[in-house]
DNA sequence: TATGAATGAGGTTTCATTCAT
DNA sequence: GATGAATGAAACCTCATTCAT
C-alpha cells in the first residue's frame, strides 16, 4: 500500500536561476529550497528547524512535508541540487580535455573542479557552501545513511575524477595517495563551507559579493604545490 | 510484575562493548567529559543529547547539570581541556625554538605545532577531534559565542603563533596570507576532525591505535609546500 | 534533473499487487467506497487515513471531499451502503416467512438475519465486516453521533425484528433478554469483523474466498442454544 | 550505546488497589494508567491522545513519555496490568480444580474464566473494558507487533487454557472447535468491552457500580449451552 | 467534475533543565 | 554530591480540509 499521492520526494524542484535573496513570487519549493540552503549554510543541519526554513521562506510549516516528504528529504533534494549540477560540470569539463591532445595534467583537472564549483555557486548564494557542509557530515560514523545516499547517486562519477587525479600522482605511494587526497579536500571543503565568515573576516567593510573565483584561484597552486610536494622520507 | 517498587534504574549500567574505554572509577565528572568527547566527535555537539553523554558515562542525567551547569558548560570545559594544554605546548615549543641561535623556519613552527596537537591526542582518544570539531564550529554566524568565548581565553597566545608564521611568509602579501592560513587550518581541521573515520577507511581491516604522529608526518611538507607556493600571478 | 516541470503526480497509480481487486473503470466514489471499505475493515476508522483511500483507490486526494464532504461522510456513505440492503433483506426475509401458516420460530429469525448478511456481504468483498465494525463502534460513549445516525435512519426496522426475536423468546425475563440478545449480537460483530483475519488463521494455507455462508451455517445452531438455555437459577 | 537511563520501559508501575477513581495523591505513573484505561476503554487507543490522558490524569505532558517511553509503551503496560492478573487467576483457579477428584468440566472452566476477569476488574474500574478492547484489536492486520506482544508475553498460558476446553469438547471437529471458541470470545470481547454502555442501557436511571459478577453469571449458560450444542448436520 | 497545492490544528516525541530529597 | 522524577518548550510530522484552477 503506497502512501502516495505526494510529490516525488527527493528531486522535486524547478530552480530559476534567479539569485536574487528570497524572491516573494518563486514558487513554494524554490522558496523553501533557498531558505533551507541558506539556514543550513549559516547554521547546520540539526541546528536549523523547520520553523526557521518556512519562516525565512515565508510558508507554511507543513510545506516542507508536502513537498519533500520530511526534513531529511529536504536534505537530500538540497544535496541533488547542488551535486548533480556538480558533477554534470565535472563530466563537461572531463571530456573537453579528453579531446585535447595530451593527458590532462594535475592543473587541469583542479581547474575543472573549481570551474564545476563556481558553477554551483552561480546557482543560489548558498548552494556551494551547504553543498561542502554535507560533504563534511558524510564523514561522521553516526551519518552513514547521508554517505551511502551520496555514494550511491554520485559515487561512479566521483570515481571517475578520481582515476584522472590519481594518473597524475603516480609517484605516490596508494597510502600517501589517500591522505594527501584528504589534506586537499579539508582545504577546500573547509574554506569554502565557511567562505561566507572569511570573506567577511577578510574585507570586514566591504558588502560585496562572494567570489568564489577568487578563492579559488588563490588555492589551486596552494594544493598542487601540496599534492606534488617530495613524500616524506623520500 | 505487580508490586515492582519503582523502575529499575540499576539496569543503567549495562554498556555495549563500545565503552570499554571508560574507566569504572574514575570519578563522575571526568567521566562525563570523557564520554561527552567521544559523542561529541562522532556525531557533532547538537545532536549529542544529554541523555546519551550520562548513558555513556554511567551517572545520572542531572549530573552533568550539576557540574558543568548546562550543556554550553560542558562543551566549554571540553574545549578548556584541550585548548590550555595546546597552547601550553606551544608555548614551550616556541620558547625552546626561541633559544636557538637561528630564527625559526616554517618547518621548526608546524613541528611545534604537531607536537603540541599530538600531545593533545595523548590526553584522551577524542580529545583532538574535538578541539577540532569546536574550532570548526566557532566560525559559523550563529556560534560567536563560542568564538568569544576561544578568542578571549586563548586569542593572545595563538596570536603569537600566528605572528612566527607569518615572518617566515613574508614574501606574501597580508590577503594571500590570509587565505593560506585558512587553506592550512581547513586541512588540519578536517583531516584530525575525522581522523577516526578516515583511519577507519585507510586501514579498515587492521584494529591499532590511531597514531596521529604518522598523519602528521604526512601533513606537514604538503602543508610547508603549500604555504611557499608562489602567488598566483606573480 | 535540473528543470523538473513539477513533482511527477502521475507516478501516483502506481499500486502495491494487494489491489488487482480495484476495478479500474468504476467511477471516482465507487472507487472511493469499496477503498475505504477495504481498509476501514483492517485499520478501523480512525487508523485509516484519507491519503490511504485515495491512493489505493487511485483518486485525487481531494476527490473525498468533494464527493463525500468530510470522512464522517464518506464513514456514514459506506454504512448507508450495507445497512440499507441488510435492512431490506431482513424485511424481505420476514415478509416472506409472514406469509406462513405457522408463526416464525428461533431458527427461521436468525436464518432470515443470516440471508441477509450473506447479501451485504455479497456487495463487495469487506462491505459486511466494515459494517459489523460500525456496530461496534457505535456502542462507544464517544461515537453518539454515528449510534444516532444508525438509530434515526435505521431504528424502527431494526426494532421490527427485535420484536419478533422477542416474541419467541418469551420464556426469559426482559433482562435476560437484553444481555443475551447482546452476547449474541457480540459473537456475531466480532467473528464477522474479523472474519478475513479468523479465516486466514482457520485455513492458513488455502487462498479461498471467504465463504460467510459457511460461518453462519456454524453459528446459527450455537445461538439458538445458547438463546433457548435455562435461565440461571431457574 | 544504550539510550538509557530511562525507567524500563513496560511494566512500570505499582498499583495499589484503590479504585476510586483518580486518586490525586496517587503518584504519577499510575494516574497515568488509570486515567489512560478510561480513556481507552471508552474511545479506543488511536481516538485517545496523550493529551487527553494526561490532561485527565493532571500531569505533565512529557510524563507519559518519561514513564513509558511511548505510547505504544503505554498500552502495553495497560495490556501486562490486565494480562498478568489474568493469567495467573486463571493458573491459580486450574491449580485448585486439579486437586479435584474427577476431571474438569466446561462449566468448571468457564467458572475459573470468569473468577478471574473478575478479578481483573476489580483492579480498576476500566482494566477489564480495556483488555477486551486490547484482545479486538489484536486480531486487526494491521497490529500484527500487539499480537506478537500477547503472544509471547502469555501464549504459553493461554493455551494452557485453551487446552483444558479442548478436552471437553472432544465431540466436536477441530475446525468446529475453533470457529465455537471464537463465537464465545465474540460474546465475552464485545459483552465487557462496552459493558459500561450496556449497563447503562440496562439500567438507565440507577448509577450503581457495574457487577461484572452478574453479567458473567448470565453469560455462563449461555456460553455452556452454545458450546455443547450439537453440531450442525450430526 | 476533478486536481495539485497549500494550510491550521493538533499529533507524538525529544530535549535540556530543574527540584525535592 | 548525587539521584529520580518531573517539566516547559519546542522539535518533527500527520491529518483532514480548503481553495484556486
Amino acid at each position: 500500500m503506497a502512501e502516495m499521492p505526494r510529490p516525488e520526494w527527493g528531486s522535486t524542484n524547478n530552480m530559476s536561476a534567479d539569485n536574487t535573496f528570497m524572491c516573494p513570487t518563486a514558487d513554494t519549493s524554490t522558496r523553501i529550497v533557498q531558505a533551507a540552503e541558506k539556514l543550513f549554510a549559516e547554521q547546520g543541519f540539526k541546528e536549523t528547524t523547520m520553523r526557521q526554513i518556512t519562516a525565512l521562506a515565508d510558508v507554511n510549516l507543513a510545506a516542507v512535508n508536502y513537498h519533500f516528504g520530511s526534513k531529511k528529504g529536504l536534505i537530500h533534494s538540497v544535496a541533488e541540487q547542488s551535486l548533480s549540477p556538480l558533477c554534470d560540470a565535472i563530466d563537461e569539463g572531463l571530456e573537453k580535455l579528453g579531446s585535447k591532445s595530451s593527458a590532462p595534467g594535475l592543473k587541469d583537472l583542479l581547474q575543472v573542479l573549481a570551474v564545476a564549483l563556481v558553477r554551483v555557486h552561480h546557482r543560489t548564494d548558498y548552494s556551494l557552501a551547504v553543498l561542502m557542509r554535507l560533504l563534511d557530515q558524510a564523514y561522521r560514523p553516526s551519518q552513514q545513511d547521508l554517505q551511502e545516499f551520496i555514494r550511491q547517486k554520485y559515487g561512479k562519477r566521483i570515481a571517475v575524477f578520481l582515476h584522472y587525479l590519481r594518473e597524475n600522482t603516480r609517484e605516490l605511494s596508494e597510502r600517501e595517495f589517500f591522505w594527501r587526497l584528504h589534506f586537499l579536500m579539508g582545504s577546500v571543503i573547509f574554506t569554502l563551507s565557511n567562505m561566507h565568515a572569511l570573506v567577511a573576516l577578510d574585507q570586514p567593510n566591504e558588502r560585496e559579493e562572494i567570489e568564489v573565483e577568487t578563492i579559488l584561484l588563490r588555492m589551486i597552486p596552494v594544493i598542487c604545490a601540496g599534492m606534488q610536494a617530495p613524500e616524506q622520507g623520500h
